[in-house]
DNA sequence: GGCCTTCTTTGACAGTCGTCCAAATTCTTT
DNA sequence: AAAGAATTTGGACGACTGTCAAAGAAGGCC
């Protein structure tokens, strides 16, 4: 029963990652909700239906949770713009379609980017996620390169460089997300604007 | 003998207000090293020549003594370009010396602006820095603006609005400090550049 | 000198933190 | 059903936190 074992082991590896990914989700909403200075091991346990004790046995350390936080984040907003990106027809709607989708990233994941840029911030003073968030970080400048390059290919325009533009747009993002909190429309609103009317100026 | 008293209950008071700043400039130094999460009283003391205790003297609690702190780092920072605008002759040299300017910023305050930019997230979580938090930020944006505006002037250029310029300087500035670990000279130079080349582009 | 106000130290307190572990529970296999 | 492995619990630990109060030191005034 060679390979019925095997099933069997795969299964509970399975099984055991799942509770892995179920955890730092937890986590994860803990973090965006609290901040990392102040979420603790038994707030995380209290988002889930299990004990505090048993973070300790599916993960090392509560670095090793965060840092399984920290990944799941990528995943999630990595490929965000790519079809816009495919659909676009003209300069300017792309860059319309553009605004309108940071706008409405903002309003649906306000809580993940605060998340974002908090662990950001942290990786500054630890370097124990550092690693972590230079991929993230690269990740999503590629994403911003794709939308700011086909921009460009379809208005004839001047490139700036990819860290340019992302330092710009993620600079116009974290304004918005800081607006967010006291007027959610109008942060969205002026979000959308600004960031359509300022790749088409970038770039255009 | 009323103004003998008088005059001393003012040194006192000057007395009383001087070691407050020492102290919150002390609580500044350690928040910029170890960061907001890691910050506490013991350790903001060990910085200073006097015990633990003391902070409980001239502070309400530990939130009175950072938001002093706060307030300490607006001063150092929301003039920092005014000379520049004063002496700029004409487009070309304003946004050479602003990109100039802001790598110097980077380059000599970098510490404080890693405090500045955890203080601003902190306020995203806890609310209760989120006043000053608010006011430092609007007085930086109005000093980019200035920036903006007179670099406008020069060249006749059509105008961003003040908002979008605050976040697209403030994203670029952020990337450099991120990248100042690393690699200080480089950060250095390519925020200069960038900055330069940004404020022509955005106005003119 | 001694007195009184101001300032500083020290130690304690109640909580919370990450971590660990033995016991209890659930699940799987025989 | 019994036995074994895997999972979960909940309490304990030492360390650290903000806060506070009592004791002590320092300095000006009589």
């Amino acid at each position: 029963m060679a390979h019925v074992s095997m099933t069997a082991q795969v299964e509970a590896s399975a099984k055991f990652t799942a509770r892995r990914d179920e955890l730092a989700a937890a986590a994860r909403t803990t973090l965006a909700e609290l901040g990392y200075a102040r979420t603790s091991l038994r707030e995380i346990a209290e988002r889930t239906e299990y004990s505090h004790g048993v973070l300790h046995y599916y993960f090392q350390d509560k670095v090793d949770l965060i840092t399984h936080s920290v990944r799941q984040v990528k995943a999630e907003c990595v490929t965000r713009y790519d079809a816009i990106v495919a659909a676009a027809v003209d300069a300017p709607s792309l860059a319309r379609a553009f605004g309108c989708a940071m706008a409405a990233s903002l309003r649906e994941d306000a809580a993940m980017h605060r998340l974002w840029y908090d662990l950001r911030n942290q990786s500054m003073f630890t370097a124990t996620f550092s690693d972590d968030v230079a991929e993230i970080d690269a990740s999503l400048q590629a994403m911003i390169w794709r939308v700011v390059a086909r921009h460009t290919e379809l208005a004839d325009g001047a490139l700036p460089d990819p860290a340019t533009a992302y330092a710009v747009f993620d600079g116009l993002f974290w304004q918005a997300l800081l607006a967010f909190a006291d007027d959610p429309d109008g942060a969205c609103a002026r979000l959308s604007e600004r960031a359509e009317h300022l790749l088409t100026r970038l770039v255009g």
